[in-house]
DNA sequence: ACGTGGGCTGCACTCAGTGCCACGCTGTCG
DNA sequence: CGACAGCGTGGCACTGAGTGCAGCCCACGT
């Protein structure tokens, strides 16, 4: 078929060094279009290439499966984000450190709200699409707890420790990543995560005491009741110990 | 084929209500036989329902695909977690509940230890069962959150910090296990997992204080140093607050 | 003009998963 | 005792994802 003619063969890009293939971009708004208009499983790869304009096999050249034409963009993202805490310096505080990467990854979603969008109500629907981005967003955790596995390693239970920590980071974004997503990117997506992610720190992480004016001699009493729940306490010390 | 008679039949269970299908068990026993021995994606389906003995259209009547053969009782645990959650007393401490529910998972992998051992090896190789596996985990995970929304919804950031709870008991348990199935099932798995889920009690848990026999009245007081790293002074806190 | 190499295509094949129907067994009712 | 209904099973054919292979076209270098 390939009815029109479409895109006349990849044109002579000549000097240009740059450009990704536009022929991987065609799959992946042809494949979207498919998805949103009939649905996912409705849509066989066929459909896809044949929209693209494109053969079968180059399908398969640029998507390892059907599901990742889903998620275009995770590689590189996790990719950066593995280069950002390798570039970490060795002083800083391992939580909030994580705590940003994690925000590298609301960035990739706030760059393409509505493509986010669309792709979230898919995954929502689709059983397969879920499981595969419960891989991707693992693969994000283990990159976060394996950092703080070479910071924490040290201390007793630094293992168990990071593992819970970076699952925690992980739970913190992507509450606020879902509730931007179900806002149809109207939301401020910074606030909401920062807000989040600031709990996560809060629990887990050295707070960042002491802040640039006060004496680090001060000292805080707190005193409380036994019965007393820990949270309640621990609300109590985080306030008492937050900059001013 | 079907060489050998093999399990001639399911006998007259005559009266017997009872014994689920002996095929299912065949099926999963062929089909572990076959994993290990030749790997997970070397072995079809036909390969599986040859050495059972049975048809091959009724390997996907038993297990919806290839992978839930690996996972054949996730779904009765599952069950019985949500049961467990929803018999909840109304006074329970949340933390502890899901902490508890998060235990019935531990026992259902330490009720057949060599079997768990060779899974855990097998989805550390196939990247198609690890994804299946974090589904299953997704959903427990998915049980544990729904029931701490109930009872954190009304506070504020109550959904948040259920995800974040939810997550942070999960991944404390999964070290847990983990460590257990690298042991080879030789370590006492209960222990770890009590220990690591203490972890995750202590730092979002209400402190079952005032034990038995101590005085609500008593009054505990903390002095710190501005300047302290918070999960020191949490740790303190924790011991302080420890029933003695 | 000719050879070469890389990317694209088409083809054929395997295998997972599904719908359909026929068979045999069991228990039941006339 | 024989007909019948229900159900679990097996066999068959089909769709669709994913792969290996061989050919092809086009750009480029010589």
């Amino acid at each position: 078929m390939s009815t029109s003619s479409a895109e006349p063969r990849r044109g002579a890009g000549t000097d240009a060094a740059a450009v990704r293939p536009p022929i991987r971009e065609a799959l992946v708004a042809a494949a979207f279009r498919l998805f949103v208009e009939r649905g996912y499983e409705e849509t066989t790869v066929d459909d896809i290439v044949a929209l693209a304009g494109v053969g079968r096999r180059s399908f398969f050249r640029y998507f390892p499966s059907k599901e990742d034409v889903v998620f275009p963009d995770h590689e590189r993202c996790l990719a950066d984000m593995k280069a950002f805490l390798a570039a970490a310096p060795e002083d800083a505080d391992p939580v909030r450190r994580v705590c940003d990467a994690a925000r590298l990854v609301l960035r990739m979603y706030a760059e393409n709200p509505e493509f986010s969008v669309q792709r979230y109500h898919l995954t929502k629907k689709v059983p397969g699409l879920r499981a595969y981005e419960l891989s991707v967003v693992w693969r994000y955790e283990r990159a976060l707890a394996e950092y703080l596995h070479a910071r924490l390693g040290g201390r007793p239970d630094g293992i168990l420790h990071a593992d819970v920590i970076a699952a925690a980071v992980v739970a913190a974004h992507n509450n606020a990543l879902r509730s931007w997503l179900r806002s149809r990117g109207r939301d401020d997506a910074g606030a909401a995560v920062d807000h989040a992610l600031g709990y996560a720190q809060s629990v887990f992480g050295d707070v960042p005491v002491p802040p640039r004016g006060a004496a680090p001699e001060d000292v805080v009493v707190v005193a409380a009741r036994r019965g007393t729940p820990l949270w309640q306490v621990v609300r109590e010390i985080e306030t008492a110990f937050a900059r001013d």
